[in-house]
DNA sequence: CGTGTACTTGAATTACATCAAATGATGTGG
DNA sequence: CCACATCATTTGATGTAATTCAAGTACACG
């Protein structure tokens, strides 16, 4: 039984100026003055698929920019049942929780390889005293975490089986560029929708018959959007 | 058939700096040179049971602080059905959204009745430029909502309707003072939990039925916190 | 090429939804 | 203040969907 921590590679201190993702992220209000105002450490980070950013519980000193991929964030319950309750994507700031002083409310774990910007919480701090810019963002963000929280109770945690599957297809696919989207292992969709393993499984199962998905690669899956469409209808 | 919309009354033009609740709200930090700086109108409102705040999809004017009494808000789906996503109480602001010049997500609705003071956007905006002191309770704010939306979507939406129902009253019960607590209509309790009106009935029959409950007079119970920490524990 | 993990499927059981109807509260106008 | 209307709650009977327990199969990875 190997226990190893998986850890996150470090790729140096980015230049935010020309960061790609900027106009997404907490910093695209910010001009050159403000961005000369902070040498503070920011970290450019990749971490591998299952590696975790921080833990439920954990003293919050960072917030996260996620650049590349897709990060969960899980509910540890007290009886060891695990659920997850948001996805955060490219753009998104995760644990802006640490902003307050506050512990971390959740595990934030790569979903798939992640590319991460960690901001300490002095630098974003001390940012936040000299320019309203930041302010916007850092609200907007917190507005983003919850339509998106909303969004899961109303979309995924309603209906039968079968209508949440293919809500969580569609909310995939969502910020897919194609018909193809990633999928997830069938725990994890159990752990997302609130039901159990086996009848993700046999629901997963049940629409790759039905061709409305089909199983392009290990955790890849083709959709009819439209099909699915009618399936959360009724 | 009347469909007259209940109004809210005028109670006049607030003095913050004198407000029973102020220690709670978004003007918890200011000091007297901020509250100075503005002259623009909020209003002090009494909403009475039943009364909106505001609905879904109107653009968002004004950000309300609860000084009194519940505020549930209320997601309206495509197909008519309504979920209740969040409660918000004394202290909580209740539209944030209005500040990034959105529309509503939700309609606030009067639970019971409420007395809330109505701040322009213009006024926080203003008022957010001039003191970063308003920008911490905001993101306070922001920081509850998300706690809110999480614990309503890990403890009221996963597990049996009897598990459920008795999470409520916890949840209920943890912002009383004593062992006695408002409680829904079964149509709402079926709205917040995500299950239908019969069911929420039946289950709080049976409750009442075993004495974990008690039925003290309309919409208020007593409860046995043990026995119902025993039930959602399985 | 084997081994563990992920996925699938089956059968029995339970929980919930649904349809339908009766009873209990609450409030309003005559 | 009563009678009636309306809303809220309870209960029953029945069907359906999901859980549970238990095997089995496919698949990726070293």
């Amino acid at each position: 039984m190997k226990t190893e921590t998986i850890t996150a590679a470090w790729r140096g201190h980015p230049d935010c100026r020309t960061c790609g993702v900027r106009h997404l992220a907490l910093f695209s209000d910010l001009n050159e003055s403000d961005f000369r105002t902070f040498h503070l450490p920011i970290e450019d980070l990749a971490f591998p698929k299952g590696a975790s950013l921080f833990s439920q519980g954990e003293p919050g000193r960072a917030v996260f920019t996620v650049r590349a991929g897709v990060v969960k964030m899980v509910h540890q319950r007290a009886d060891g049942a695990q659920r997850i309750v948001r996805l955060h994507r490219t753009g998104a700031a995760v644990g802006l929780e640490a902003t307050l002083g506050a512990s971390y409310q959740h595990d934030a774990v790569a979903l798939q390889p992640v590319l991460a910007c960690k901001i300490p919480v002095e630098t974003l701090n001390r940012l936040a005293m000299e320019t309203p810019r930041l302010h916007r963002q850092l609200m907007r963000q917190w507005h983003e975490t919850v339509i998106q929280a909303d969004a899961w109770l109303t979309a995924l945690a309603v209906g039968t089986a079968r209508q949440r599957v293919a809500q969580l297809f569609l909310y995939l696919l969502d910020t897919a560029p194609g018909p193809v989207c990633h999928f997830f292992r069938r725990d994890e969709v159990a752990a997302i929708l609130g039901i159990t393993t086996e009848t993700a499984s046999r629901t997963v199962a049940e629409l790759k018959r039905e061709d409305v998905i089909f199983h392009v690669s290990a955790r890849w899956f083709r959709c009819d959007r439209d099909r699915l469409q009618k399936i959360v209808e009724n």
